[in-house]
RNA sequence: GCCCGCUUGGCGGAAUCGGUAGACGCAGCAGACUUAAAAUCUGUUUUCCGUAUGGAAGUGCCGGUUCGAGUCCGGCAGCGGGCACCA
């Protein structure tokens, strides 16, 4: 038999797909419903490695889920905003829809060639207006919920570009295309109120049974629920007072500053008569916008010559700066600084010379003396006048009751998530159905006129938003008093589109955002799939989004993904020339030593780690070109075996090699197999020989494996399991009583049971095997319990917790028995020497350890 | 800087609840088939000592708990992800 054409396979088997519309599905209240999601990519024109190893591992679980009787909802489309289609309208003078539109279409097809079980009658693209409309009307229903407002906010600012940049377009400080620095500036933008759901967002992720720890971890932390206190500092000589947020309340007595963000409206009054005030705010506002950029900076404080007055002592003052390190986004924009028990508090006071007092001593030691460490522990108060000998949580709540009684403070809980900005200056991007007008302010665009198309005729030749210089656009009456107005020309962040889509795909056609009966039918997403990139911020987001679309009577729905699974990377090795260029891997091959040199020159390459894919290091491999030499089954088996779905995948050419011989093995296993096959409805003979019945065995028991495998989404054990079965299937060879038959069902479960994995050559191989109906339309083999279990079993036998030997029992057999049979063992016996044994440990039916 | 992970042979990984470390594969080595190559098949492969039966060590590092630790606890190191305008 010819080699196994893999082309002429998999393109059969995908026309027949479609055409008998196998993976279509409609809403059926007889059969328990299953929707696997996995992340909808961006349409950048090229599907990458990333992207098959996502999708395959969604299409198992989809495929998979219909072997067992599930109606499976199993839908993709395209995330189709964003900043690249504008970046390619820049540079290579195309329009970021016809761009979009283009590379859709290129990816689809990219995505068809792979098998994917997929609902292609649902696919959507959220830069359509028929998608992007119910986002404009859920803005206005969030905006008369209140969950919509405008307030001011930093923006990255490219002086020369006049253009607000991403904070991947920050490189340095600078603009990523002019290089200039970049400046913090204010802008009136949209916001959406998420902060109103911080507590209930971080208690549901209780209910999140499905999602790995460390993502709930992350999303807690992001939350960032503390519990502390506002107190009030007066300042000498002014009638307003300072009001800081504290966790450590209990430390009062130690304070020996204040400090204000520089963008504190206290920082700019005081700023507005002094001119080197000025001037380091100005410092500190060319730190970026990202947190790491301020957090990383050099703490750096300015002295504002005014002095706090202390909550509990008014003869007791400290200093206010203005420092780098205090955020305006969290608490009050203001602290007080304890420098013995907080380390960047101690950092400061050493840099600028300010007192350190230690007022929580280690309950064990009465060591103080505070160096270059803070202490941030636990302990007992002293120093603290009332507080003097309390533990610090009861040291709190005395000073909650005393700030409280002296009018000074209050206990108070403080998140540090933030309101979402969703506005973007930007022109590839859904429009904000909003109008700005002189008269009557910010004014929404009325429903009958939504959606708020974008315009097509713009140019990217100048700096700025297209929106806001297009001669008509933007240009439109007062929808309430009829005079000349302006459109809002930002448009969503597209987290926006990506928060809701899940919910769209329920009825991806409707005139409604989405039909309540087919999205209460399909949602929650049963599983969710994609990188753990996303962990917080898109998936935060589409867990607020629900709730708000549900305050606006949307839906009834709370969490949008019941289970989450988190893929990692894949990555490649990289290469470099002799001159520090990187190489692809296609440009490196080895030499007859071994040693990898160029293709081109022959010269040597340096070969550095394993790193994630990318287009910069040029450690790509094209999904395209290994699916056209090896096929789609190849790179999916590949993706599957070796490393499990959460961990770093690498990619070698001798991997995929072995995805390809495996599946020739295969295939040769079933088109010519060592003897004939019995026919496909021969029943079981009455007698199996030894070999026969130990085949049955081991089918039962993989087909128990791999489904829990599979159920646990340890695809890499069950190509392992599959490995192993289909190596002993090859060592029958017909000649005692059974194997035939043996052989026959072995064969038939192997392929239903790589079915999900490898698709298209199971469905031949299934038909080959002399099945007519459709392997996609069959159900998952199962197990008989009475299989599964030997009568015997291999017993470690340990001396002092090492492995002296092992020995066959019978099953359960009593524990008696074990120690005897341990005690038995000449190395046992040789071990204890003639002594009597001190104790005998026996856990049935794995080990015996014999103390001596 | 802060938050979250990961670390097991030459390599990817397996080891259900604390109970035989290295399943399965890759690469390597030896062999079979072949005029030859490719493909395929067979054997072998944690390290060290030993001709061998066998013995010792071993899951990033240091320490602890336990009859028994890859697994639990404390500390450390290295690598990676996220940090609110990349998606």
């Amino acid at each position: 038999m010819a080699r196994y054409n893999f082309k002429e396979t998999e393109a059969k088997w995908q026309q027949v797909w479609a055409e008998k519309r196998c993976f279509n599905v409609e809403v059926d209240e007889t059969k328990p419903k299953y929707y696997v999601l996995e992340m909808f990519p961006y349409p950048s024109g090229r599907i990458h490695m990333g992207h098959v190893r996502n999708y395959t591992l969604g299409d198992v679980v989809a495929r998979y889920k219909k072997a067992r009787g599930f109606n499976v909802l199993h839908p993709m489309g395209w995330d189709a905003f964003g900043l690249p289609a504008e970046n390619a309208a820049i540079e290579n003078k195309v329009h970021p829809a016809k761009w979009t539109y283009e590379n859709i279409a290129s990816m689809r097809t990219q995505l068809q060639g792979m098998g994917l079980s997929y609902d292609w009658e649902r696919e959507i693209a959220t830069c359509h207006p028929d998608y992007y409309r119910h986002e404009q009307r859920m803005f206005l229903d969030f905006h008369k919920a209140g969950l919509a407002y405008r307030k001011e906010s930093w923006v990255n600012w490219d002086p020369v570009e006049n253009t607000v940049l991403a904070n991947e377009q920050v490189i340095d400080g600078r603009g990523w295309r002019s290089g200039a620095l970049v400046e913090k500036k204010l802008l009136s933008q949209w916001f959406l109120k998420i902060t109103d759901y911080a507590e209930e967002l971080l208690q549901a992720i209780q209910t999140l049974e499905r999602w790995p720890d460390r993502v709930r971890l992350m999303q807690h932390n992001w939350i960032g629920r503390s519990e502390g206190a506002r107190v009030f500092f007066p300042i000498v000589g002014r009638d307003e007072k300072l009001e800081v947020f504290t966790t450590r309340h209990d430390t009062l007595f130690g304070a020996s500053f204040c400090a204000i963000s520089p963008n504190h409206p206290l920082a700019g009054a005081l700023a507005a008569n002094n001119a080197e005030l000025t001037a380091f705010i100005a410092e500190c506002n060319r730190i970026g916008t990202s947190e790491a950029a301020i957090e990383t900076a050099e703490k750096k404080g300015f002295d504002t010559g005014l002095k706090a007055i202390h909550p509990l002592d008014p003869s007791w003052q400290v200093p206010i700066y203005v420092a780098n390190f205090v955020l305006m986004e969290y608490g009050t924009g203001a602290i007080f600084g304890c420098p013995a028990h907080d380390q960047r508090d101690l950092d400061f006071a050493r840099k600028y010379g300010l007192p350190v007092i230690p007022v929580v001593k280690p309950t064990d030691t009465d060591a103080v003396a505070i160096g270059d460490t803070a202490f941030p522990g636990e302990g007992v108060l002293f120093n603290s006048r009332f507080l003097d000998g309390l533990p610090v949580e009861s040291a709190k709540t005395r000073m909650a009751e005393e700030l409280r009684r002296l009018d000074a403070g209050q206990p108070t809980i403080s998140y540090r998530l933030r309101d979402w900005g969703v506005s973007r200056q930007r022109y590839w991007g859904c429009p904000i159905p909003f109008i700005h007008c002189q008269d009557c302010g910010i004014v929404p665009v009325p429903e009958q006129d939504l959606p708020v198309e974008l315009p097509e005729d713009v140019t990217f030749d100048a700096p700025g938003n297209p929106l806001d210089r297009h001669p008509t656009w933007k240009h439109v009456s007062c929808p309430e008093c009829g005079k000349p107005a302006t459109r809002e020309t930002d448009t969503f962040d597209t987290f926006f589109e990506s928060s809701w889509y899940f919910a769209r795909f329920a009825d991806a056609r409707g005139a409604e955002a989405f039909d309540r009966n087919k999205a209460d039918y399909w949602l929650s997403v049963d599983q969710y799939i994609g990188g753990i990139e996303h962990a917080v911020l898109h998936l935060l987001y589409s867990r607020f989004f629900m709730r708000a679309l549900k305050k606006c009577g949307y839906t009834d729905v709370e969490e949008p993904f019941a289970g989450l699974l988190t893929q990692g990377m894949v990555c490649h090795e990289t290469y470099k020339d002799e001159n520090g260029k990187w190489l692809f891997p296609s440009q490196v091959a080895k030499d007859a030593d071994g040693r990898s040199v160029s293709v081109e020159d022959g010269r040597p390459v340096t070969v550095g780690r394993s790193e994630k894919m990318s287009k910069s290091r040029k450690n790509v491999v094209d999904p395209v070109h290994i699916i056209d030499s090896y096929g789609a089954d190849t790179a999916r088996l590949f993706m599957l075996s070796d490393s499990p779905p959460e961990r770093d995948l690498d990619w070698t050419d001798s991997g995929i090699d072995g995805a390809w011989r495996y599946l020739n093995r295969l295939h040769r296993l079933i088109g010519e197999p060592s003897f004939a096959l019995p026919a496909p409805d021969a029943p079981r003979p009455d007698t199996l020989g030894d070999k026969a019945a130990a085949a049955e065995k081991a089918l039962h028991k993989t087909i128990a494996g791999i489904s829990e495998d599979l159920d646990k989404f340890h695809f890499n054990k069950a190509v392992a399991r599959i490995r192993e079965f289909s190596n002993l299937l090859e060592t029958l060879d017909g000649k005692t009583d059974g194997e035939g038959w043996a052989l026959r069902r072995g064969l038939e479960t192997l392929v239903q049971l790589i079915g999900p994995m490898t698709p298209h050559l199971a469905e031949e191989l299934w038909a080959l095997l002399g099945h007519e109906t459709l392997l996609a339309e069959t159900a998952w083999p199962v197990a008989d319990p009475a299989l599964l279990v030997d009568d015997s079993v291999t017993v470690a036998i340990q001396v002092n917790g090492k492995l002296r030997g092992t020995i066959e029992l019978p099953r359960d057999c009593a524990k008696e028995d074990a120690e005897q049979a341990a005690l038995a063992l000449p190395a046992v016996i040789q071990q204890l020497d003639g002594k009597a044994p001190r104790k005998v440990i026996v856990v049935p039916n794995r080990i015996v350890n014999v103390v001596g």
